[in-house]
DNA sequence: ATCATTGCAAACTGTTTGCATCAAG
DNA sequence: CTTGATGCAAACAGTTTGCAATGAT
């Protein structure tokens, strides 16, 4: 779990400046290992900030971050934009009621497992990528 | 394959009025097989039709049809609505260029190799549901 | 002094809704 | 005649963009 200097120094070498908001994004994502949505990123901030921030800067921060390989950024099951700084693979377990994601380590043998699965695949599509996703109840939003 | 006397019967035992526009809508999602956004449908039903269709209506019939259960409406990676009229359980291989979609019947074994993993999921999370999605390049849009 | 960052407001896209009109049973 | 279907226009949500003000080096 990096510092904020750790955080502070990696924007640098990035060429981007360490604001107080890049560094706060990326020290929460680190921490709490949670995909957020702009919206719930924006709550947390205001939050840890004294004064609100604005969301256009939010989602310009969130893009640069993007765009230099620090974050990757996808689309929920409700079309939300959620983002991710786990680079490494793995697979998401999502929550049926509050939408929240957590991350499941990748598995070999399951990737092993697909691969006869590609033979039956149309012969005229070029297949490059198989995902999954694990769906259910998190903590929280569970039953029982 | 209905023919459109199929659909206008299927459409009357659900208590829809048959329209043209829904009649075609079922017709053109049963032959094609294909998962459209509500634009492509509506350039489509625009062809078939002379005149032009109103968007709001298309959306109100798709609504409608997805509450009967006819069709199943989800969002592809780019967050667009898309309608699937294949109720079965199946598993869909996505084009990475032009998010076509097309239907992969599902598979026992791929399914029973899922189970394993179960055991690697975090305890405390509520497993319902374990959903892969094939990704590659169709016909039209693979290089080689 | 320069250039990146911020943040407001406006634009934009896909989708939904209110409501008046129209058409079918 | 009554109910459902249509379609325009407006509202809506999430996201992106233009631009002027601000801040950091």
């Amino acid at each position: 779990m990096p510092t904020s200097e750790d955080v502070s120094a990696l924007l640098n070498r990035l060429g981007l400046r360490p604001t107080k908001m890049r560094c706060l994004i990326l020290q929460i994502l680190l921490e709490k290992k949670i995909h957020p949505t702009p919206y719930q990123l924006l709550e947390m901030l205001n939050q840890q900030e004294g004064e609100e921030i604005s969301i256009a800067t939010l989602y310009q921060n969130l893009e640069k971050l993007v765009q230099e390989g620090l974050l990757k950024r996808f689309l929920d099951t409700k079309g939300l934009a959620r983002f991710d700084i786990n680079l490494d693979p793995h697979y998401h377990l999502v929550c049926l009621n509050c939408g929240n994601i957590a991350d499941v380590e990748e598995n070999n043998v399951l990737h092993k497992s697909l691969n006869p699965l590609k033979k039956q695949l149309p012969e005229d599509w070029q297949l490059n990528d198989i995902s999954v996703e694990f769906k259910g109840f998190c903590p929280e939003c569970r039953t029982s």
